[in-house]
RNA sequence: CGGGGCGUGGCGCAGUCUGGUAGCGCACCUCGUUUGGGACGAGGGGGUCGGAGGUUCGAAUCCUCUCGCCCCGACCA
């Protein structure tokens, strides 16, 4: 992609309604736009990001045999009234009228409409178990949507739901579910880490939220150190074996959200203790037969008695890891992307447009990089070269390739990491076998 | 929902107390000089001050109502 085509609006400077860094590096990336309170455009930029991610998620949840569908945005009201949450759930519920005077509402979740299309079609013991999920938008009538993605009212969310026979075979897979979340969070350079939760409105027993750290979290939450220190994810697991011991390995140490803490235990952790403030990232639970009943999601057991299917919901919030990646990884120039979620995985600065010798060198680099699969924004605008600069590190890919007049002299390139910062002089040859190692 | 703040060219803000017909920086356009970390000079375009009503000779400024956005708290992917 050309920078001198590419829709990317960039400000320099802080929009006053944006408070906290996630929300104002996105905005000054041109990654979103805001519509009105808690509700965005992305932009193409942005766009790229949420798509990366949604990808991630995607793939780990197809690991586990979850299987992707699409459900609808807006649903019946009556739906709602035979699990009782229609009332329940509060102003919360963005509800709507159609032309013929039917109640309707937009999603917040999906369990009563998953649910009623799965009990129509399970009939025997057989069609279990099933995990099922989607990549929808949901909207939610916060009281007060803030921080940017982090809370908005519409927001893109990854929901699964697992139907099982019993509660071994739903606690088989919460734990699929489980170490799924911690192959996700780690292929996105995140810490998540699994705290004991309440079930929320939900309703259920069995819950963990995976938090990961961050100055602006918002709320406190509080575990073993070890935790922040853990590899999460990279354990080469089988997912179809018994997880239990692998997840324990988890559970078992001290790890609590802002209303499951227990100061006897901390006390008892000493220095091992650490409180700090967790963005929500990821919610899993277990609740049983609260829907399956509801809609008489019953199958016949093998002795052919009648079984209600045992059900979970597993959450992630798409939109929102956006913002939280962010506020895990930035510095004062912006942000800095971990490569698997980057919008690009190169920008290559022309610092001269215009001089033949540094377009020639630019755009030979840029057809090498596009030829071998890389994904490259070339900033091939005639600006200034701190402009450059400054806009390549506020949006943040992972590499920099920098051609000026110098370096073509020299037969070079300058090479800089934006992580780590570092630059080195080598020839386009050795920058791109680093690049495409 | 309780408490607080703010709406003035695209962005950031001053002007509001003490009414007199809108200003600054950045951005944008043109020309020239520049060109490795957000250049300089000259010229130029763009706003009737969130909206409605009122007071007044006169309202961004005072009064009433209203809409929107943000922050703190209580609640949540």
């Amino acid at each position: 992609m050309r920078l001198s085509r590419f829709f990317m609006p960039t400000i320099k400077e802080n929009p006053s309604e944006a408070q906290i860094v996630s929300h104002r590096l996105m905005l000054r990336a041109g990654m979103i736009r805001q519509s009105s309170a808690g509700i965005y455009s992305w932009l193409p930029l942005g766009f790229r990001v949420l798509q990366k991610i949604e990808q991630i998620v995607r793939q780990e949840q197809d690991a586990i045999g979850a299987q992707e569908m699409l459900m609808p945005t807006i649903q019946p009201a009556d739906l709602w009234r035979q699990s009782e949450r229609y009332d329940a759930y509060g102003p919360e519920m963005l509800r709507i009228t159609d032309r013929h005077d039917r109640d309707m509402l937009y999603g917040p979740t999906n369990e009563e409409q998953i649910t009623e299309i799965f009990a129509d079609a399970a009939k025997s013991y057989r069609d279990l178990p099933r995990m099922l999920y989607h990549i929808q938008w949901k909207f939610r009538d916060e009281v007060r949507p803030r921080f940017g993605v982090m809370r908005g009212r519409e927001f893109l969310m990854k929901d699964a739901y697992s139907f099982d026979l019993d509660f071994d075979a739903a606690r088989r897979s919460y734990n699929k579910q489980f170490v799924a979340y911690l192959k996700t969070f780690a292929r996105l350079g995140l810490t998540a880490i699994p705290m004991k939760a309440d079930s929320g409105p939900i309703g259920g027993d069995m819950s963990h939220e995976f938090v990961i750290l961050a100055e602006t979290g918002e709320s406190e939450v509080a575990c073993h150190r070890d935790l922040i220190a853990a590899d999460w994810g990279n354990a080469d697991i089988n997912t179809e074996g018994d997880l239990q011991p692998f997840i324990d390995s988890f559970t078992d140490k001290y790890a609590a959200t802002d209303d499951k803490r227990d100061p006897e235990a901390e006390k008892a952790l000493g220095d091992d203790l650490v409180v700090a403030r967790g963005i929500e990232v990821g919610h899993i639970f277990y609740f049983g037969t609260k829907y399956s009943k509801a809609f008489k999601a019953v199958v016949a057991g093998p002795d052919g008695s009648d079984v209600t299917a045992e059900m979970g919901s597993y959450g992630i919030g798409v939109s929102r890891l956006v913002g939280g990646i962010i506020e895990a990884s930035h510095d004062d120039a912006g942000i800095i992307w971990p490569e698997a979620v980057a919008p690009f995985k190169v920008g290559l600065i022309n610092l001269k447009t215009g001089d033949d010798a540094c377009d020639k060198a630019c755009e030979d680099i840029y057809r090498q990089l596009q030829d071998a699969g890389i994904e490259v924004l070339l900033d091939d605008r005639d600006a200034r070269a701190g402009a450059k600069f400054a806009d390549m590190d506020l949006i943040g890919l992972p590499w920099q390739v920098v051609i000026g007049p110098k370096a073509v002299a020299a037969g070079v390139v300058e090479l800089k990491n934006r992580a780590r910062g570092e630059r080195q002089e080598i020839s386009a040859d050795a920058a791109m076998a680093l690049l495409t190692a």
